[in-house]
RNA sequence: AGACUUGUUGUGUAAUGGUAGCACAUCAGAUUUUGGUUCUGAUAGUUAAGGUUCGAAUCCUUACAAGUCUACCA
């Protein structure tokens, strides 16, 4: 791994900074699930711990008690360990209530913070510091109400950076927070209480993503202000990487939450989405994830990605480990004309993955796909037609030489088989027709939202479909190949999930 | 509109001021009982203009483009 953020941490090692005291953080707020764009920070912050073996923090940034809950909390953690991360300690936002407060007087105490409150839609300021002290308190005690008095720090109220004008820094809510209770009825700004758990927590480089790369002068305004040397004699850095933009797929908790409140989705693992537990839930490795985000780097550039790569990335894994099986979702009969009528041969199939015992009946009536069969002359079409030989899978080479219509469709196509021929262009699947049993497939696509926010429809569907006899040596929770289609997890029985198809439709 | 940040083949990402490389995609060939996989090869790039320098993707200036922010969210 080579960018620049490795590089700063360097540079701070020549300048003298210890590498034993270099320690990161990764600072989620419960309350929503992790998604593909938050594995890059946690990728990047994990990652640098064990390259400089330094310690790292997962702390719950918990400053806003309406949304967050105790169940993200655990699901985040979860989320992590099924990464294959590890961290030195847990921490959260909410211990550090005290000491934010009590630094908050001391910037009151300076004259760097003040109360601004509204009375009559009317705005004022408070500058005299026992003035600012006691309402300040007041405030703490639950004395005002909401949206009524806040806390500011007094930076420069014409700054052209948006964020340097008197930011806030305390707001009441009044609202219990799932860990403090009803204990505090103020809570700290992101902008308050980041930096300075960053410092508390003695954290020497603080991640983020680029949007708030505006907040940076605030970040360092606020540690010049409560800055003790005997405290802790380093001060953290922010540095700020490019978020990860994927086409046609949402990563942000905002969007994410937008699809459950419309009741769009049910619940944040949905398989539509791409959050880390649906992709648990639908049988990814979570290797192949990690190697994904490892291929796309980081740096301050805009960039957007296709999902595909991290698909492909998947594909070329598990083409390796998982077993074939032959499986058709529009079949389409044939016969065999010259194949006895009464005999059944069984095709053991010897090597094929870890697959035990794969025992496969061939018949006179089988099935193949539709889409395998074409009653016009194409020289680029390779697969069954009355000019082409094709070979089943395991087993015969066959040539169509008569269809059958009704009404216009082709309700049968009669073949003869041929034990030898020479060059093949093509193989495909099939089912014998007294041997085929059904299946149900989820299949989805990644849900986005489409211009005026409108999202695309049809991102979920089932689909019928029928398997050969192996079926009953499948275990569950194991991802197969379905010939020529694609990859598919079982999840229960008789019904998988789309991993990825095949790539190219011909 | 302003402030901040960033501009490297189609996409993503490297290159102490000193040979512009890598991965994916694309295209071609080989292998193949998956039109898949694998292997080999090819195509293609420093946003523009000026400056500093023996030498600039890198430093400076200007223009242009993109991203972020302008919440009692994080």
């Amino acid at each position: 791994m080579n960018n620049f953020i490795i590089k700063k941490i360097n540079k701070d090692i020549n300048n003298g900074l210890s590498i034993k005291k270099i320690k990161f953080r990764f600072p989620p707020e419960p309350n929503g699930y992790l998604h593909i764009g938050h594995i890059k920070a946690i990728y990047i912050n994990f990652k640098l711990a064990e390259i400089y073996k330094a310690k790292i923090n997962l702390r719950f940034d918990d400053t806003n008690p309406y949304n967050e809950h105790i169940n993200f909390v655990k699901e985040i953690k979860n989320n992590i360990k099924w990464l294959g991360f590890r961290w030195s300690k847990i921490t959260y936002t909410s211990d550090y209530f005290n000491i934010l407060y009590k630094w908050a007087k001391k910037l009151i105490k300076k004259k760097k913070a003040y109360i601004e409150y509204n009375k009559n839609n009317k705005i004022y300021n408070l500058y005299n510091i026992k003035e600012n002290l006691y309402h300040f308190k007041q405030m703490k005690d639950g004395k005002y109400k909401e949206n009524s008095y806040v806390l500011r720090a007094k930076i420069d109220i014409n700054s052209p950076n948006y964020h340097l004008r008197n930011p806030i820094m305390y707001r009441i809510i009044k609202k219990k927070h799932y860990r403090t209770k009803n204990k505090w009825c103020i809570f700290p700004t992101y902008d308050w209480a980041h930096g300075q758990s960053d410092y508390i927590e003695k954290i020497t480089h603080s991640l983020c993503s680029i949007e708030f790369q505006n907040h940076n002068k605030l970040y360092n305004w606020f540690l010049k202000y409560i800055y003790n040397k005997k405290y802790n004699n380093i001060l953290p850095k922010q540095i700020e990487f490019s978020r990860l933009n994927i086409y046609d797929t949402i990563t942000s908790k905002r969007h994410l939450n937008i699809l459950i409140k419309k009741k769009i989705i049910k619940k944040l693992d949905d398989p539509r989405l791409s959050t880390i537990s649906s992709f648990k839930k639908k049988g990814y490795n979570p290797k192949y994830i990690i190697n994904f985000i490892k291929n796309i780097g980081y740096s301050k550039r805009y960039n957007k990605i296709s999902i595909n790569k991290l698909e492909l990335e998947i594909k070329k894994k598990i083409i390796k480990t998982s077993p074939k099986v032959m499986v058709l979702f529009n079949p389409i009969k044939i016969i065999i004309n010259n194949f006895p009528k009464k005999l059944i041969e069984w095709i053991y199939i010897k090597k094929n993955k870890n697959f035990k015992k794969q025992i496969i009946p061939f018949t006179r009536e089988i099935y193949i796909e539709k889409n395998d069969f074409k009653e016009k002359y194409d020289k680029n079409f390779f697969r069954l037609s009355s000019y082409n030989y094709v070979r089943l899978k395991y087993s015969y080479i066959i040539k169509a030489y008569k269809i059958i219509k009704k009404k216009k469709k082709i309700i049968k196509i009669f073949c003869n088989f041929f034990k030898k021929k020479k060059k093949i262009k093509s193989t495909i699947q099939w089912i014998s027709k007294k041997y085929k049993k059904k299946i149900k497939i989820l299949d989805y696509n990644y849900i986005f939202f489409k211009k005026k926010k409108i999202y695309n429809k049809k991102s979920i569907k089932i689909i019928k479909a029928y398997i050969d006899l192996t079926i009953n040596n499948l275990k569950l929770k194991k991802i197969y190949q379905f010939h020529r289609i694609g990859f598919f997890y079982l999840f229960k029985k008789n019904k998988f999930k789309k991993i990825i198809y095949m790539k190219k439709k011909y």
